[in-house]
RNA sequence: GGGUCGGUACCCAAGUGGACAAAGGGAGCAGACUGUAAAUCUGUCGGCACUGCCUUCGUAGGUUCGAAUCCUACCCGGCCCA
């Protein structure tokens, strides 16, 4: 196991720093670090990815990881990469959302006391926060920073730069707040270290010098890059919506094809960031992609491990059953075991053998399926050539599925585009 | 509070009495080409139904045969002034 220095370094995940001795120091003792995550949702997503991996990769390497719930914050909403002010939570929201996202965090750490002294920590910030009068605040934190570092800050300038939209003083506080919790975590656990992604630096590094004025110690800021695709733009962008790590909101089954779906030139980045495959392994998977990329084995390796470590090993091969099944095999000739057990981790539905009766006209069957969301939709899905039936084109918005179309088992298979699967089972 | 500019569909952005469900771009969706990749090209792109309806141009009224476009009031945002 190399130094975590190196592997940060071998990564790529080192963007900024406030110190170079932050990467000594982590080599050498053990310190607490943490990550905030804004409670926006019941659950995690995409975009919370790359931060939860290196909470993990801190608790790995031997730190204690603190992953800080912004019950508080997430009703301020940062102003950084927002172009617009936010819409604020309700009390009860927030708390539900900080509950739902509890367990997602302990897939990625170790919350179990026999993790002695790297045992993970889940703090919530508006139980210092939310108590803490206007006063204090003003007078502790608010007095060691000036506007004018406040102003110069990039998350602030881009909205004081646009002139359609402000910035609210709320909104302005973030970075305060944010500061604040820095210096809460230094004081109650010694937390000496921010993570972050380079869009958190600004904030970050008010808590530094917080902490270095009020207290008098050094803390650390380390940031890194954000994830991308191969056009610059986010990570997940191109994707109807949100990738949750909550299965009820996004389905194992979807939650690997995104990652099977990478791009060539982002793989052999994505696999660094999201994996704990060693060096060799993803130097050897670059090759490969760069060598044959039709065979996708590093897509696969990510897809593999990322969906291994969200939903656990069982439910990965589930849905890579389903995948080699309902992409590549020829599903009419798949005998009903194969089919079963393929089929496991694909979407899918029952509906009653006698919705077979006399034919059940497909715009129906792909909105019973939520492949559609109307039966404007599903025409339009036929006329353009986008509806297929067990992999076979759907001729015309007349078309109805019978008896005949049934593969063993009582199953149909439809597809709507190249890729979004959905399996009907009369029973 | 005063002045001024603005508020158009998911986003940006044209339109300033009828030909407007509303140009253009982006995003999205589908197709072709491929490798469940990228790039490119094509189609689609308010909603529902299927060929006819419904809703939309900040909100509410008004003028008009007819308004996103004109008038009035109000709401919201930017900038400047107090």
């Amino acid at each position: 196991m190399p130094r975590l220095s190196e592997d940060l370094a071998f990564r790529g995940l080192v963007h900024q720093c406030s110190d170079d001795a932050v990467l000594g120091a982590l080599d050498r003792e053990p310190l607490t670090g943490y990550i905030g995550f804004d409670p926006t949702a019941d659950s995690l997503h995409h975009g919370n990815l790359l931060q939860l991996c290196n909470l993990r990769r801190l608790q790995l390497a031997g730190h204690r990881p603190i992953a800080l719930a912004g019950g508080a914050t997430g009703f301020i909403g940062d102003p950084g990469g927002k172009s617009e002010e936010r819409n604020l939570l309700s009390i009860e929201q927030v708390a539900a959302n900080v509950a739902g996202i509890r367990p997602q965090l302990e897939r990625f750490l170790d919350f179990s006391p026999s993790s002695g002294a790297s045992q993970a920590i889940l703090a919530n910030n508006a139980d210092w926060l939310g108590t803490m009068p206007l006063i204090s605040f003003l007078r502790d934190v608010g007095k060691y920073v000036t506007v004018n570092q406040m102003v110069a800050k990039d998350s602030v300038r881009s909205r004081l730069d646009r002139l359609e939209h402000g910035i609210s003083y709320t909104e302005f506080s973030y970075m305060l707040l944010q500061a604040t919790d820095f210096l809460h975590l230094f004081d109650t656990y010694g937390c000496r270290l921010q993570l972050g992604g380079s869009d958190q630096w600004g904030n970050i590094v008010t808590g530094v010098d917080l902490i270095r004025k009020v207290r008098g110690a050094t803390a650390w800021a380390l940031t890194s890059p954000l994830v991308l695709r191969a056009d610059g733009t986010k990570f997940g962008k191109s994707e109807g919506g949100a990738i949750w790590l909550d299965p009820r909101r996004t389905s194992p089954f979807a939650f690997y094809q995104f990652l099977w779906r990478s791009e060539d030139a982002m793989v052999g980045t994505y696999l660094r960031y999201f994996t704990w495959l060693d060096h060799q392994e993803i130097l050897a998977l670059d090759e490969a992609t760069a060598a044959h990329p039709e065979r996708r084995e590093a897509h696969q390796a990510l897809a593999r491990e990322l969906t291994t470590l969200v939903h656990g090993e069982e439910e990965c091969r589930r849905v890579e059953r389903a995948a080699a099944a309902l992409y590549t095999e020829d599903v009419v000739s798949l005998d009903a075991a194969t089919l079963t057990m393929a089929l496991e981790g694909a979407p899918a539905s029952v509906l009653a053998p006698s919705e077979l009766d006399g034919g059940l006209e497909v715009v129906d069957a792909l909105m019973r399926s939520g492949l559609v969301a109307s039966k404007s939709q599903a025409r339009t899905a036929i006329e353009q050539g986008g509806a297929y039936v067990n992999n076979r084109r759907v001729a015309g918005i007349d078309a109805r599925i019978g008896a005949s179309d049934l593969l063993d088992g009582g199953y149909v298979l439809l597809r709507r585009g190249r890729r979004e699967l959905h399996l009907l089972s009369f029973r």
